[in-house]
DNA sequence: CTTAATATTAATACCAGGTACTAAATGTAA
DNA sequence: TTACATTTAGTACCTGGTATTAATATTAAG
């Protein structure tokens, strides 16, 4: 047997590393990179069944349009349905496969508290830090799928403390209810 | 003056729409879907403004790409450290901008929330809906780049009803603490 | 009906970032 | 030296475009 093959091992262990962390890198900027040519890069791709660029964009894409929107960077988790600043304030979130568990359904807890995080946080209209959490229940579990409403109310202020309370229903049911302690931020 | 131009500031309007809701849609496929030529959505897009496919897919990966690996989609929030399957566990989550408030750096609760959750969860190792939360605490802002780590732990157990202590640390402070019920789900 | 402007379609050359395949060059160990 | 692995090179082809020029409707107005 003959070819050390080391330096090939470690270099596409090494690329797949890169891609993975980096899925934006074309072949050329990659053979720059290792300091071998295009064709030695697409062979180790294709070794590794690691896909082209464009569909790597793509399956990044693809894997997170719907998620994103519902979750993280936006402000509000849902959909502002009516508010008044200072006050109460209500938004609705359609839920769906992708903050579930596959099997069952049952959307995951983040995606009903984060509703109602930021819907406590919108009616303060402020940056805000959470503070304290008290009395979150969940009440009944919730499948995807079904729209969830939530009301928040200010029921009292302290300084820049505020008490809020977030109730969230599905059609009649209350399936969530807790009380935020925030403490708004302005300066 | 001619041309009627109705159609075509309708088409427009219409195309601007739907490349936003489903920005995955090549020239050809819109082309068939309005009944013109390639060349009239070409133009269309150029007067609108619209880039093209691989470019309105390459936004939506680059817009999302650091965002959702810390939530939504994934099993773990943050990276999994060490676990003892029905007994503990602990993870890892680097903060980061995406997760806070632009003007303060300041995390928000629900990242938090969610690393905390999803390790309650993991120790489990079951599909599971959560019932119950009780003394829910965040003792202490935190900011973008920080590391949190988690600590959790199954402090009782009835039937398939689990407890689950939560503590988020960061560096030797304590900034989270939660009691979680769930409830498993295996059949 | 004719004319002028708008709107649409066609045709062609070119580009990035590839795939797929064939062939040549360069190790490298035995 | 030989046998095999590894790396490069070269070529034809693909998708989904851009950019440009030109031809062909369509339509309102005079």
């Amino acid at each position: 047997m003959a070819g050390k093959g080391k330096e090939k091992k470690e270099r596409q262990k090494s690329l797949m590393d890169k891609i993975v962390k980096d899925p934006f890198l074309t072949d050329e900027e990659l053979s720059e990179h290792f300091e071998v040519s295009i064709q030695t890069i697409r062979l180790d791709r294709l070794e590794l069944g690691i896909p082209e660029l464009r569909e790597r964009i793509k399956s990044v894409a693809e894997g997170t349009y719907a998620k994103v929107r519902s979750i993280s960077g936006k402000e509000i988790v849902g959909e502002l349905l009516d508010i008044d600043l200072g006050k109460k304030g209500m938004s609705m979130l359609e839920t769906d496969n992708s903050m579930a568990f596959e099997k069952t359904n049952i959307v995951r807890g983040q995606f009903i508290y984060a509703q109602a995080e930021s819907l406590a946080i919108a009616v303060i209209d402020a940056d805000v830090a959470l503070i304290g959490v008290a009395n979150i229940k969940y009440k009944q579990p919730v499948r995807s799928g079904q729209k969830l409403v939530a009301h928040a109310e200010i029921i009292k202020r302290r300084g820049n403390k505020f008490f809020v309370w977030v109730r969230i229903k599905l059609k009649m049911q209350e399936v969530f209810r807790g009380k935020f302690i925030l403490v708004a931020l302005d300066e």
